[in-house]
DNA sequence: TTGTATGCGTTATCAC
DNA sequence: GTGATAACGCATACAA
């Protein structure tokens, strides 16, 4: 935020604040219509009106016609928090996550939440913080929740495990010996395929890398792969040409540092998108070609990939089958019903221009 | 999702449906601990455990010493039901959004999520569904609603007001005679200075426009200051220039039509930075030069564009600054004081290449 | 098929 | 300061 509009903002702020128009408490505000109301308007009692709500219990179609006109004609909504506490269940899934600033995020979070909605379920979402983990949990204004990646630290796992709360974890797999429910993808699989296409097809061999934060564990898993496809390939490792690449920003600054290094490199490959982007503008910045003298592959396919001149060729994974299987499976769990231990899925090399094919 | 994927997903989901191991229902689920337990354990009244937890009434140090222990060793947790049952509140904000998987709500989101924590509130987000507004409604399951732009027909605004419940409109205005209280940019000033700048420095006398959705109030917005402000500059405002451009395709393809059109042109200016990138793939690929043959202005400054090449020229909205607000304003309804009626923020122009600038 | 009575876990109003 | 006790609004045996 420019200085200025900075103290824009504040004078917006001070005015509000000290808005001296008195209190309206409760000007409009008549109490909420209860089921009793509801059943008084039908003639029935708040019970018969508990069954129509619920579909429990037979009940003629008569009465059932006029509760529910009652309810129509009051605009009778139920008061969730004592549905709650008589059934023992909040109707709603909590979903920790990182942040949802990024491209990866939001598309991740949108599956999430309309598979929620489709399973009946409200989502709750939880910017990495240990308060609001901390009102999740306890079988309360929460029926389970999601975990993404390092959301959420061992000591809570280990906590959540022992209490039997249900919970799945997301692009992260169960610490050891903690035994939690995830889903991963098939990281290695995803950086073998591209470094494969990288070497067979395109025939580079010196591959550069950027890697992930370090808490991350898909990064990690990244990185590890990327090993072991040069070792495949009889490539040797050249720690000069692995560095960071956070975001964006950090790829940048690494792959221009890789440059000045006279380390010579055919090939990057980002641990993510957002990374292989950043270098890639580095490079082009710095007047080298994509793909004519450098290949670049990404991971993720988030949504601008394919939109990049040239557009990258990535490792994407199936974000919205994770999405649906993690609150399906929650669902599930949340319903006392065994669940596989841990769904490993396929991720797809998305060939496109950027590794030096014509696609 | 390519077929063999498909296939595999429902291998997937048959498998885990299938799956005979049986039901763990209430395996390691011990029934959680209530505040009784906690008294007990501290040898104190229930009364007391509720009073230290919230900090009301006085009490001895060293009570309350022994009740705060009680919590830590048995891992207690407020049941949220109860408690919101008790107080007549439920400590969450909902927000009804049409969607989360665009660049520009996901930042917004981010902000929302991260003021409403600060203000001590739980997120419950909607995506645009009717049965989960009406969850929302009735002074229950939220304190309060933020809702963006279209996310909530006008019928369901009105039973809203109607109702009297908290609730705040961002980027969208109160239909007339509904006096919703709402935050809103000023789009208008936006296109202006934008096609101030195209006309003044960079000479640009045939601009076009790619306009958003019909029902999308910022959209209608920039498209009546487009016609504006070419209406203060002299400029003849020609239908062929005004063409859909929802999203980056549609801008993609009404930027191709254009060009065959013959209708000359050397500007356009999208009613969102997505539209404004489509512009740009679109032109690229066509053979024009952006900015030399034809400038381009995009609205949102969504994270991509200060990456593209060029550089894209954008109106900025106070995101940070609108997120903020709005979750202020809705906690200050929900406790009763009377806020503004309207708050419209001030945009920024972010000049950089996309409009011919060397900035 | 429908009504009555009780409990869900917490907070708030009282007495003590 | 602290402890009993009555709501809070709904679901659900159980009775009718």
């Amino acid at each position: 935020m420019p200085p200025r509009m900075q103290a824009l903002s504040f004078a917006l702020f001070a005015h509000m604040k000290s808005s001296p128009q008195a209190v309206t408490m409760s000007s409009g505000v008549r109490p909420s219509v209860r089921m009793e109301e509801v059943a008084r308007h039908a003639g029935v009692s708040p019970a018969t009106v508990s069954r129509v709500l619920n579909d429990r219990g037979k009940c003629s179609a008569k009465t059932r016609e006029r509760v529910l006109a009652a309810i129509r004609d009051l605009g009778y909504v139920a008061n969730a928090a004592a549905r709650s506490l008589a059934q023992g269940r909040t109707g709603s899934l909590g979903f920790l996550l990182p942040t949802v600033g990024t491209d990866f995020m939001s598309s991740f979070l949108q599956v999430v939440a309309s598979a929620a909605t489709q399973e009946g379920y409200d989502l709750l979402i939880a910017l990495r913080s240990e308060s609001s983990l901390h009102r999740m949990l306890g079988r309360h204004n929460t029926d389970g929740v999601l975990i993404f990646g390092a959301a959420m630290g061992e000591a809570s796992l280990r906590r959540i495990a022992a209490e039997g709360f249900p919970a799945l974890l997301v692009y992260r797999s169960s610490p050891p010996g903690l035994s939690l429910p995830s889903i991963v993808i098939d990281n290695e699989a995803g950086v073998r395929e591209a470094i494969d296409h990288l070497v067979q097809v395109h025939g580079r061999h010196r591959i550069a890398f950027l890697r992930g934060p370090a808490g991350n564990e898909d990064a990690a898993r990244r990185e590890e792969a990327y090993r072991g496809a040069l070792l495949r390939h009889g490539l040797p490792f050249d720690p000069r040409l692995c560095r960071g690449g956070l975001g964006a920003e950090e790829a940048r600054a690494s792959t221009i540092a890789l440059l000045r290094d006279q380390a010579a490199f055919d090939a990057v490959v980002g641990w993510c998108d957002a990374a292989s982007i950043g270098a890639m503008d580095a490079l082009r910045s710095e007047g080298r070609r994509v793909p004519a003298d450098v290949s670049v592959v990404g991971f993720d396919d988030i949504g601008p990939a394919r939109h990049l001149d040239p557009a990258l060729t990535t490792v994407r994974p199936p974000t919205e089958l994770v999405g649906r299987l993690a609150v399906l499976e929650l669902v599930r769990r949340i319903q006392g019903v065994a669940t596989e231990p841990q769904a490993r899925l396929p991720v797809e090399l998305i060939v496109r221009r950027s590794c030096g094919c014509s696609g």
